[in-house]
DNA sequence: CTAGTATTCAAACGATTGTTTGAAACGCGA
DNA sequence: TCGCGTTTCAAACAATCGTTTGAATACTAG
């Protein structure tokens, strides 16, 4: 294996998956789409990668294995602080997306593409996630439940379940919300994140 | 044109792809799996519609025409009666679709459908549903602005995003909770309107 | 019953899909 | 420089895509 000098083979096609697939969807953006979007032969991805949908599994591993470890870390650092609280905890969340989202080298797009997993009710994929990043949103949810006793079981997981939704429309750019033309994308993503938090805060502990 | 003793052709096919697109999305759903499901010939497509694009759109005006119907004249007769509040006002949003989503004839598909909607970033199809059911939106924004003065426009549009997509991946049955086995469907999606609401009011006049 | 329209049907169109092949080109240790 | 494993490449595979065609059938107005 080597490495070119420019971005290598493996990379250059998952970049160009990862914003063919957030714009035309998995099964809307076709592999001669992305092998030419990315500049390299066809049969690279079924030699790299084995399949189409082992590709959309990098697609999603190369992110949210940093993500999720990012989040864990910060949620970790809460509460050996003891400074855990409902805002710190979403912050805790919504910062890791919101600084994948700012990184120069496409990281917003992928948000959008992790979206239209949520769309897609195909079984192997959300099983996929589900199998591996989980535990993620578990962790997360027991914190929720420590700063929430007051509330039981289904209370609880009803609204984080809401939250969640709201997280995922937001961070994905769904929304009819334009960027003002004077504020950077920084700060209209940052400004967002902020709403975010705030918003679901309330709504957690209503 | 005739109508069949059953559904008419037109009606098959659009039942077929709107359970079809809600499942693959509507590159994933072929004209050919669509009208095997639905029992009629593959040439009915072009032939009752004219293209693959013009039935999806269809799909979406069989449901989308009643739907803003319900909403808006629930909205007209809670400021008609002066009874106007965040909760009556999301009621009004929410209810109608809540209602077809229980709708036995297949309208819990379609909630799905309308969330891919928003996944794809399809310009053709955001114009369509922009121009066709902008509308409604406005008009519920209109009703928020009044019962939240307070808030600047900015702040107010914010939030509004933030409580759509809350809505909108809520209703679409995205999220990881399972019905409990105890209850019905109805009980189920019921609840889940009753916690929509009350997440979102507080979220909004946080 | 007949004329004429509306609908259904099997078949085929060219284009595009994911995947496979075998040879050519490359890169590096010996 | 040689040999060998890695990677790239053009070409082709069968399968499927949306759409069109023209004939067969179903229906309705006169």
């Amino acid at each position: 294996m080597q490495q070119s000098a420019q971005f290598s083979t493996r990379q250059r096609i998952l970049g160009a998956a990862e914003e063919l697939f957030a714009e035309r969807g998995f099964a809307g953006a076709s592999l001669r789409q992305v092998t030419a979007a990315a500049k390299v032969n066809l049969a690279a991805v079924n030699y790299h990668f084995g399949s189409k949908d082992n590709l959309i599994e990098e697609v999603f591993r190369r992110r949210l294995d940093e993500l999720s470890r990012r989040r864990l870390e910060r949620l970790a650092r809460l509460e050996a602080s003891g400074t855990a609280s409902l805002e710190t905890v979403l912050d805790a969340f919504i910062t890791p997306a919101l600084e994948l989202s700012l990184d120069r080298r496409g990281g917003s797009v992928f948000m959008r593409v992790l979206a239209r997993a949520f769309a897609e009710h195909n079984n192997n994929l959300r099983k996929f996630l589900s199998d591996n990043y989980g535990h993620v949103l578990k962790e997360f949810a027991a914190a929720f439940a420590r700063l929430l006793p007051h509330l039981d079981k289904d209370e609880l997981y009803w609204r984080l379940d809401i939250a969640v939704g709201a997280l995922t429309y937001a961070m994905a750019d769904f929304g009819m919300i334009q960027r003002r033309s004077g504020d950077s994308e920084r700060a209209h993503r940052e400004l967002m994140a902020r709403h975010l938090i705030h918003f679901t805060a309330a709504g957690l502990k209503a």
